[in-house]
RNA sequence: GCCGAGGUAGCUCAGUGGUUAGAGCGAACGACUCAUAAUCGUUAGGUCGAGGGUUCAAGUCCCUCCCUCGGCACCA
């Protein structure tokens, strides 16, 4: 493997708070992905931000009356106090308003323009007859003139499932107040795609490690592209930068444009506020650098088609700054991913999440109640990782109390209790027998079986297999019965302790991705000081202009843990043990249910 | 309509052409009672959506059909 791996997290939408499914979809894997890899020693570089251009965030703030930025900047928070509560491990997680992301996307936007891949085009765009805003194919509506149902939307029938064009709708109006649109001509640029579609179609034929629905959802896109639009009739975005339209309001880069390039923007930043401004480069400019990119299905196309062909155009070309600019034939081009991990949707009891029909659970209100770690363990165990799957309030207290609190935290407390209430300390080991030798061999031999599965993101088998090796140090214990043995043979006894606390010294780091709080805290347990993983942090960065944002970060450099067995010191004080996790009261279920019926009917 | 994914034990899901199709949970029985009434062991439970085909061999490959879900590019 190589040393600079890139974790790429999906930026989440500004728009409101987000719910499970987002960080079931792309935050949770990315974050015991980045973990693993620092662990096994990698040079980690795990970004992400909010992302808050786009018409949804203007349709929240001409709703409130306030500025979008305002909207941003109050979901900017909300969301990144979640990540910081799941202990989501960015290096940097940023936004997409920050001085820093302009200048680059402006470059690549720049740099494309030149090179000839953007080219300019007038379309046929629906304006709201009301307030004059833009108004995408997707709010508006109308009969659609095939089979005519009367709430079409202006790009596709959802009765009859025809792709349609707003200008055919009968009776099209504006789903946000009812008006009718007009429709005017209006000059856009749009992106070469078609110009990289054979490089593409190479590149992506080659990449047989990915997701096999990732690869052939993306080969079939291949087959019939067409240059895409990325600019749009509003006043929320990142300017074009050219000199008719630097000044204008109307027309602004389109925000899939802008948040693409976040991956690369918040890795110049990060570089910028380490004081290393060149720093970005050993991932970017690096052709033995991995990239790794975690979203939702939704996503895919962004990632495996649109970015790769920006970065194929942009090149060696154009110089993103932030510190040494090296000549053009010094240049080397910016790194394409190396893996899209997409993961699939999470449904809640049965039905789609819906904000606005109140079937969602936000990740604030989770963790309101809730630890993070039985959540990281539910949607490790049981999320979208190869399929849709279901979140119900009754798995996840089953899973929580069936799996998490009865194998592992039990475990954990039942050797712990055993050796503090006996030994205060890890035991001196007299000579390991057979039994003894194999479990510890066999425990060991995890790093490589749970590592291959964290290598190839497969994070449920890998989750299942951590479980698996919890359950032969349980079976040891039963079968072994220290507690009785110490009555007749305390040497012995502690030995069997001691064999069964380096099991879990070993099994702890393992679930360090998975479980990062309760791991910690296992950690302490044990006597060891320091942090194994962590911590996280808030600081605010200063830009030229005098404005300042907030980013989620850390300094994971003083990171105790390895991924690779542990030599627990035998006579290592222990803390006094305390339950890793709570059992939850079926009631929750009851509870939480009348919860959602409220807010839905609410 | 087109494209794609799925349909495997009561439930949630693994299964890379090759013994008798697996795991967890649930169930039954037994053991243990150190541990958050947790744990450990044993057993039961499946014509792998239906029907054809290829093959020495099919849950796995091919075809047809049924059912569920997703995407279809100016929502992000």
């Amino acid at each position: 493997m190589p040393d600079y791996i890139l974790v790429a997290v999906a930026w989440p939408y500004a728009s409101g708070p987000r719910h499970l499914g987002h960080v079931a979809g792309f935050g949770v894997p990315a974050d015991i992905f980045a973990r693993y890899q620092r662990l096994k020693g990698h040079r980690v570089l795990m970004v992400s931000g909010t992302d808050e251009h786009g018409t949804p965030v203007t349709l929240v703030a001409d709703k409130e009356g306030v500025s979008p930025k305002e909207v941003a900047d109050r979901y900017n928070r909300i969301i990144g106090d979640d990540l910081y509560r799941l202990g989501l491990s960015y290096d940097l997680f940023t936004r997409t308003t920050t001085r820093n992301h302009y200048r680059v996307v402006q470059d690549l936007f720049k740099t494309l323009y030149e090179k000839g891949y953007i080219l300019k085009q007038t379309t046929l765009g629906a304006f709201a007859s009301t307030t004059g805003r833009a108004l995408p194919d997707r709010y508006i509506e109308g009969t659609c003139p095939i089979c005519g149902y009367a709430e079409a939307r202006g790009d596709q029938c959802d009765n009859c499932g025809s792709q349609l064009d707003p200008v055919d709708l009968i009776n099209p109006r504006s789903k946000i107040d009812g008006s009718p649109p007009v429709f005017r001509e209006t000059e856009h640029f749009f992106l070469d795609l078609p110009a990289f579609a054979e490089q593409l179609a190479v590149w992506i034929g080659a990449q047989e490690h990915w997701r096999p629905n990732v690869r052939t959802f993306s080969l079939n896109l291949l087959k019939d592209l067409k240059p895409r639009a990325i600019t749009r009739d509003l006043d929320w975005g990142v300017p074009i930068p050219l000199p008719e339209f630097a000044d204008r309001d109307d027309k602004k880069i389109y925000v899939w444009f802008d948040a693409v390039i976040g991956y690369l923007s918040a890795s110049v930043e990060w570089a910028n506020n380490c004081g290393t401004p060149d720093a970005w480069r050993e991932w970017w400019q690096n052709p033995n650098s991995r990239h790794y990119y975690f979203m939702g299905k939704d996503n895919i196309v962004f990632h495996t088609i649109i970015w790769p062909g920006m970065l194929l155009g942009y090149g060696s070309g154009g110089e993103i700054g932030g510190g040494s600019v090296a000549a053009e034939s010094e240049r080397v081009p910016l790194q394409l991913p190396f893996n899209i991990v997409s993961s699939e949707f999470l449904t809640m009891e049965g039905r789609k999440f819906s904000s606005s029909r109140g079937i969602v659970i936000y990740v604030n209100d989770f963790l309101e109640r809730y630890d993070p770690d039985p959540l990281r363990y539910f949607l490790t165990i049981a999320g979208p990782e190869n399929q849709d799957t279901d979140f119900t309030w009754a798995e996840f207290v089953r899973r929580n109390n069936d799996e998490l609190v009865a194998t592992w935290g039990n475990l954990v407390n039942r050797a712990l209790t055993n050796v503090y209430r006996h030994f205060k300390a890890v035991p001196q080991p007299s000579a390991l027998t057979q039994t003894d030798l194999r479990l510890i061999e066999h425990i060991e031999h995890g790093f490589g079986t749970v590592g291959d599965l964290l290598d190839n993101a497969r994070f449920k088998a890998a989750l299942t297999e951590v479980m698996r090796l919890a359950m032969q140090v349980n079976s040891y214990l039963s079968d072994q019965e220290p507690w009785k043995v110490i009555k007749t043979d305390r040497e012995r006894a502690g030995t069997m302790l001691y064999v069964a606390l380096r099991c879990i010294d070993n099994l702890k780091t393992m679930m360090t991705p998975f479980l990062p709080f309760t791991s910690q805290k296992l950690h302490e347990m044990l006597g060891y000081e320091g942090y194994i993983a962590g911590p996280l942090e808030f600081r605010e960065y200063t830009e030229s202009d005098g404005s300042v944002h907030r980013g989620l970060t850390g300094d994971y450099s003083g990171w105790r843990g390895h991924w690779q067995p542990g030599s627990l010191p035998a006579g290592q004080a222990l803390r006094e043990p305390q339950p890793l996790f709570k059992k939850l009261d079926e009631q929750v279920v009851a509870e939480e249910l009348a919860r959602m019926e409220q807010r839905a009917s609410g």
